[in-house]
DNA sequence: AATTTAATGTTACAAAGTTCACAATAAATT
DNA sequence: AATTTATTGTGAACTTTGTAACATTAAATT
């Protein structure tokens, strides 16, 4: 029913709201909050509505009572435990990115072949690839950032999906195949850059 | 005429017909590369027609053929130069990515505020951001990668822009505002993490 | 040479997502 | 208290995207 678009929108605004939220403002028209994330006015009362959030006619919506139901959408009651499997450069960046807690999320383990790059004294320690099953299933552990190089993913996933993972957030460049009930998003950087690419010199062609 | 997500599977048919003329193949079928990309046969014959690409009836398309008309569609003929602008973990990840040279693109600068980044003998120098404009006027680069912290993303997008950039890559959870005439792509990672959650979550519910 | 087969290419149909238009209503104004 | 105004909420129209059906054609088979 819900499809990932109208989640994605749901994100940015709550991403706004938190910001006017500091800034000390109490309520927003939809609007404002379009203006801001860039979407239509009716396109996010439409999205509130789907969500069953409701505003005053006149009085617009209570920024609180917005960004309340909608940590409650996602369940950010919990912290929600997540693991990185591949230690290279990007996936260190992820390790080392501050803005999951926040959100509610926590890298409690990384995994890497490598023996160079175990490390259990560190926040998040590194573990040799071959304990990830039992660290999943002791932690319940259902989510994943896969930062493996693009010849091992369908490898690397497969043993993720046997560990009980239900959600994997792919880098790797290809599309992995996997049993329905497993959730896949993949983010492949070359190919926005590249698509980014393609779409602006198409823009400077008629203008300039 | 050509949107965004025809061009991402362009993309991904692309990657798959890379590794099957690595294995020795010649020919492909839509079904063949559908299922190899996740997309159906129909949509693989419509998006090819739409894009001028011909198959044979009873014979499939040619690999060498696609490929090469790919590659066209995206003027990989001529190496497309990119900056990165913050280097942080995640655009030190970016910079590190070995990736990108066999796609056609070739990061020639990064830049960043901070002076302990400066570093001008390396593959990839770093250059202090005032440099920003000089660089990029002289060495006639459009498209930039932004890995800035949230908070200073629209004024470096400001600057970027002011420099000549024409498309940008960004990690910031902000909608950069920018006059119509740039593009933008913003790669949330939280957000994506998020938003799997929330659907892998959704999923769960039902079976277990 | 005629027929069958297995693929492409395209047209029609369906579904999803977005925008538009406007009714409903709470607050503000007169 | 009546009227105006500003905003929400939603049903309908439109647009985009994807699916299905089928006509077309080149190769293979008889």
């Amino acid at each position: 029913m819900f499809v990932s678009r109208n989640i994605t929108r749901l994100l940015r605004y709550r991403n706004s709201l938190k910001r006017m939220q500091e800034l000390g403002f109490e309520t927003v028209y939809s609007y404002n909050l379009g203006k801001e994330t860039g979407v239509s006015p009716e396109q996010v009362r439409k999205d509130f509505s789907q969500f069953g959030i409701k505003g005053k006619k006149k009085g617009g919506y209570n920024i609180n009572e917005l960004l309340f139901t909608i940590s409650d959408i996602f369940r950010k009651d919990e912290l929600q435990k997540v693991i990185v499997v591949g230690t290279g450069n990007l996936g260190n960046a992820v390790l080392q990115y501050k803005g999951f807690l926040k959100n509610m999320i926590q890298i409690v383990a990384a995994f890497d072949i490598d023996p160079a790059k175990y490390k259990k004294k560190q926040t998040i320690p590194v573990y040799p690839l071959e304990k990830l099953p039992k660290i999943c299933q002791e932690l319940y552990i259902k989510t994943a950032i896969l930062t493996v190089p693009e010849s091992v993913a369908q490898e690397v996933a497969n043993i993720m999906i046997k560990a009980g993972i239900k959600g994997i957030l792919s880098f790797a460049p290809v599309v992995l195949k996997v049993p329905p009930h497993i959730t896949i998003k993949t983010i492949c950087i070359v190919h926005e850059l590249e698509s980014l690419i393609y779409q602006s010199v198409q823009v400077c062609d008629g203008s300039d």
